[in-house]
DNA sequence: TATATTTGCATCGTGTACGATATAATTCAA
DNA sequence: TTGAATTATATCGTACACGATGCAAATATA
């Protein structure tokens, strides 16, 4: 029994269940607005700033087309979204919200606060969940450049 | 637009983006073992007690059989696992490791300083992510209680 | 003890993730 | 300027995740 691979000691696991424990923990409040997580992402992707190309999505998030591009087909087919063709280049794709897609921000602002007021007075103080941001932070910038160095 | 629903302040984006990253960075190191990360958890899991029950293996890495199951065939087939069907109670499923699945956790005991060796002397200290493993912990805490909450 | 309920697992359908490959538009180079 | 590299997306195949449903074995109940 090795103890560097026993479960409990393993931080990427702890890191995995709890995004998806998070992904769950949004599914109700996402559900009325007809959205999954990922596609509620990509919403505030847009909601920042509208009509972005494919591309700009993709680093943001740091998602490779391969998700995105079936992601925001379906998007599209359920009318949050609209795919033009660039027409200065022609190789992009420029991605823009749709009527329906700007009205959704209004009911999706409350969804942040719904999630944090379930966590209140439960021990997790602002600080920790702000150091917590920061470790992570750091985590994924190391390693952004260890992946880097393999190339 | 609304401060809570920029990407930058969503904790849960961070948690996602880190869980994918380190997902990533586990693959070159599984992949010559002939294993994807959540299939090197359920070998973990088996490493740590033989023999465990569907259910058994479901609650340690809070995944249900449907995703269970599958991933659990898959292995079979890789001959990884043996599953066999319980004697006492003909409902349940015995997971067994094979020979080679035993043989696999010789590779596998490197796995865990790899993937470290390549974050040290970058800021981190071991400080920074046991705060980040508590913290985590608390807020799983947290969602399985409010989780339950909705029942 | 016959039937209703519960339990443990499997199956199905949809939506991500992601490596690999394809394709068309653009740019580079000879 | 034409063919070669590059770039921006798209498509394909495989493997998770997970809600919903199915099913047989076990248990509870009348």
């Amino acid at each position: 029994m090795y103890e560097q691979l026993r479960l409990d000691n393993q931080l990427c696991f702890r890191i995995y269940t709890a995004s998806r424990m998070l992904t769950q923990a949004y599914r109700p409040l996402l559900e009325p607005l007809g959205l999954t997580y990922p596609q509620y992402l990509v919403m505030m992707v847009l909601w920042e700033k509208d009509n972005q190309l494919v591309g700009d999505i993709c680093q943001r998030l740091r998602l490779d087309t391969n998700t995105l591009t079936p992601m925001l087909q379906r998007m599209e087919k359920e009318g949050l979204v609209i795919r033009t063709r660039g027409i200065a280049d022609g190789r992009q794709t420029l991605v823009s919200l749709t009527r329906k897609g700007h009205r959704l921000e209004e009911q999706a602002k409350e969804v942040p606060s719904c999630l944090t007021r379930g966590m209140q007075d439960t021990g997790v103080c602002t600080e920790d969940l702000l150091r917590l941001a920061t470790t992570l932070d750091t985590l994924m910038g190391i390693m952004e450049t260890t992946k880097e160095g393999q190339h």
